[in-house]
DNA sequence: CAAAAATTCACTACTAGTAGGTATTTTATT
DNA sequence: AATAAAATACCTACTAGTAGTGAATTTTTG
C-alpha cells in the first residue's frame, strides 16, 4: 500500500520534527518534507509529488488560510489540513471557507490524529470536538468551567411532551383535548402539571424549555 | 476483538433495517437491537450489554437530544450518535450541549460511518462536514439549495420591538407598563397591532416570529 | 400481585390576554 | 408648516389560560 506524503508547515522546528515523527511512526504516512510558511509550501508541491499539507495557522510569511486559498487554485487535489492553537470561531470559519479539509487542535493525541489524517486521506473532512464546540459557543466540556445554561433535566411523561408540543403548536386547549380524545379539564390539569413541573407560569415559558431541551424544532 | 454493541433506534422500519444489513456487514461492529423510540432505547438499554446508540433525531415518542440526555444520566458509558436528516444549528448546538458523541447527516456513505462509528467507539467525538459547515453558517456547498423559511419581513417600529422582547421575556403587561412608564392599555394596544401586522394571535405567535427573524436569542 | 406512576376528569375562581373600536398627542419626514 | 407615522390612552366584551384541590382510573414497574 502506498503511502500517503506529508508536507509539514509550522514556523516552530520543534513542533514540525516532533511532527514529522510521529506520523512517520504511523506506517500509512511519511513526511516527505517540513517547511516553515506558507511560500515555501506553494514552492515545495510545484517540485514534490504531495498528497497532503499539514500546516500550522500562523506563520510568518504567509499564513495556513491564504496558503490554503492558492494551493486550492493551482492544486486542487492536495488535501489541506490546518493545526493550530487558535480555537476561534472567526478563523475557524475562514478556514472553512477557504476549503480546508481539516482543522484540529494541537492538544490532540496520536491516535486522534493518525485518525484525522487517514479520513482527510481518504476524502473526508476532519474537524476536531472543540472545533464544533466553539462553532457551536458551546463550553468546551474538557477545557472549562463546568455548568452548563440548559439547567437541570426535569422528566416528562410521554402525554405531557406530547402536550407540550400541542401548545407550542398554538392550538387551544380545546383543539388539543379533540385532536387527542381527551376532556378539555385533562388538557389543562396536563397544562398546569407541565408548568409546575417546570416552574414556569405561561406557555412561553413551555416553549423556551421546550427549545433549550430540544423538544420540538 | 470484541465487537462493538450498536443499538439503532429510528422510527422507519425500512431505514433502521438497511442501516442494520450495512452496519453488521463491518467486522467490528454488530447491531444487537432496533427500536423505534426514546423510550425504547431507555428500556432497551436495562436487559441488554450496549456499546453505542445511533440513533434517529426525530421519533415519535422521545426524540434524540431527550434521550441522549435521559442516557447519560444513567449509563454515561454509552456512546450516542445522531444520524438525522435536520441541519438545523439550533438543534445540533443542543444536541452538543446534552453530550452526543457524533452527528451525522442520512446521506452518508458506508465508508464514512464505519470511520464515524470508529472514533466514536474509540472514545472520540465525530461530526460531519454538513454539521461544522451549519455550525459555521458557511452554505453546504453539496446540499446548498439556497432560500430558507424565513417568510417576508414585516417593518416593526422600534417600541413594538421593545414591547415584543419584554412579552417574550414573560412580563405581563402590567409589568411592561411599570417597566417603560406607559399605561397598560397602550402595552396592550401594542400587542395587539404586533399580532395584527404579523398575523398571529397569540404571544406564543410573536415568540417564534422574533426567533425566525433574530429578534430575540 | 401490589405499589407507584401516569392519565383521566371535574369543580371553582380569578386574571391576563385577545379582539374591536376610537381618539389624542408626540415625533419624524417632506 | 403640513402630512404621515408612531406612540399614547381608554372603553367594552369575551375567552382562554392560570391556579388550587380532589379524585377515579389505567398503565407501568418492581
Amino acid at each position: 500500500m502506498k503511502k500517503t506524503r506529508i508536507l509539514l508547515a509550522d514556523d516552530h522546528p520543534i513542533v514540525a520534527e516532533s511532527l514529522a515523527i510521529l506520523i512517520n511512526m504511523m506506517d500509512d504516512f511519511e513526511v516527505i518534507g517540513t517547511v516553515n510558511n506558507g511560500w515555501e509550501v506553494l514552492s515545495f508541491v510545484e517540485t514534490n509529488e504531495v498528497d497532503l499539507v499539514l500546516s500550522d495557522l500562523h506563520m510568518p510569511v504567509m499564513n495556513g488560510i491564504e496558503t490554503t486559498i492558492r494551493l486550492r487554485e493551482k492544486f486542487p487535489h492536495i488535501k489541506i489540513m490546518l493545526l493550530t492553537m487558535s480555537e476561534e470561531a472567526a478563523i475557524i470559519k475562514e478556514a472553512l471557507v477557504a476549503g480546508i479539509d481539516g482543522y484540529m487542535m494541537k492538544n490532540i493525541e496520536k491516535k486522534e490524529l493518525q485518525n484525522a489524517l487517514r479520513q482527510v486521506a481518504n476524502g473526508q473532512k476532519y474537524y476536531s470536538q472543540a472545533v464544533v464546540m466553539r462553532l457551536a459557543e458551546v463550553p468546551n466540556p474538557a477545557t472549562a468551567s463546568g455548568k452548563d445554561e440548559i439547567g437541570e433535566h426535569i422528566p416528562l411523561t410521554p402525554r405531557e411532551i406530547e402536550i407540550m408540543q400541542l401548545i407550542i403548536q398554538e392550538l387551544t386547549s380545546a383543539e388539543i383535548a379533540e385532536r387527542i380524545f381527551i376532556s378539555p379539564t385533562t388538557v389543562d390539569t396536563h397544562r398546569r402539571n407541565l408548568m409546575k413541573k417546570l416552574g414556569v407560569s405561561s406557555a412561553l415559558g413551555l416553549m423556551k424549555y421546550a427549545l433549550r431541551h430540544g423538544l420540538v424544532k
